[in-house]
DNA sequence: CTAAGACCTGACGTTGACGTCAGAGGCAAG
DNA sequence: CTTGCCTCTGACGTCAACGTCAGGTCTTAG
């Protein structure tokens, strides 16, 4: 498999995959002629890479606790640090979704026909919402 | 309210305030030196900037939808915008949450003693924890 | 064999939310 | 008055995760 297969399947960019590796977040195997091969294991660790990044969690980081999620197997040290990180991404969570309420409320604030406020907002606006019953 | 005693109190930089205002996230009154003064509702308008960009929102997005949350008044096309970040936000809690639990598991599985994983760990380890019990 | 792609390294560019610094002016205390 | 802290504008610096480009090599279909 090389690089350009494994950018398809795992839907990221040859140049962020060189750049794992560069971060040593994924290794390659050398052809003679210097090109990178993969085996299909890759494209998992791939999408474990992109799961950690979207939590947030820097290359440094990924690279040190990438070993342990994948081979589930850990030091007292590295159990600590994915401990903190999980418990960041907690309070990540729940923040996240504090965040969703607020904003569910407002949605179902101005959505509700029989509110004043959806009304005043309508009254606001100069013309375009008038329009739409009118062709 | 000077711009200083803002930031003490809603625990963001006095820099970050004025980056705020340049992206019309926030107004200030001027007093005839040319310096900002806020009223005491804007340490919760500074807040909810900051939930909201910890939700992944853009400047350009907050500057867009923060009139509607604060105001709980809208348009059909800024609810269309609330709803489809909440929409966004709902699906990175979603990820998040299978992230944490994928970390879960690994945390759980590495500590629990009699775990053939954990003990393997150990072994592997080259030097540092044969040492303590193996010379 | 050859032309078209895929791949290589190396290096500079991008973006957003600020940090930081320079130089100048404002403001209450002693 | 002046000392010391706060504030102002303007401009450059930063950092991470890539994007993009240049110039060259490799591979493979025809």
């Amino acid at each position: 498999m090389r690089i350009g297969d494994l950018a398809a399947r795992s839907g990221v960019s040859v140049r962020a995959l060189r750049y794992y590796e560069e971060q040593g977040l994924l290794e390659a195997h050398r052809s003679s002629s210097g090109q990178r091969h993969y085996p299909e294991s890759a494209a998992d660790r791939v999408h474990l890479i992109q799961m950690l990044y979207a939590a947030g969690l820097s290359s440094r980081t990924i690279a040190e606790l990438l070993p342990c999620v994948e081979s589930k197997v850990s030091t007292p040290a590295t159990r600590a640090r994915l401990a903190a990180e999980r418990d960041r991404i907690d309070a990540q969570i729940a923040e996240l979704t504090r965040t969703r309420d607020r904003l569910d409320t407002v949605i179902r604030v101005s959505e509700s026909p029989d509110s004043d406020c959806t009304r005043l907002a309508y009254q606001d606006v100069p013309a375009e919402a008038g329009r739409s019953t009118t062709p």
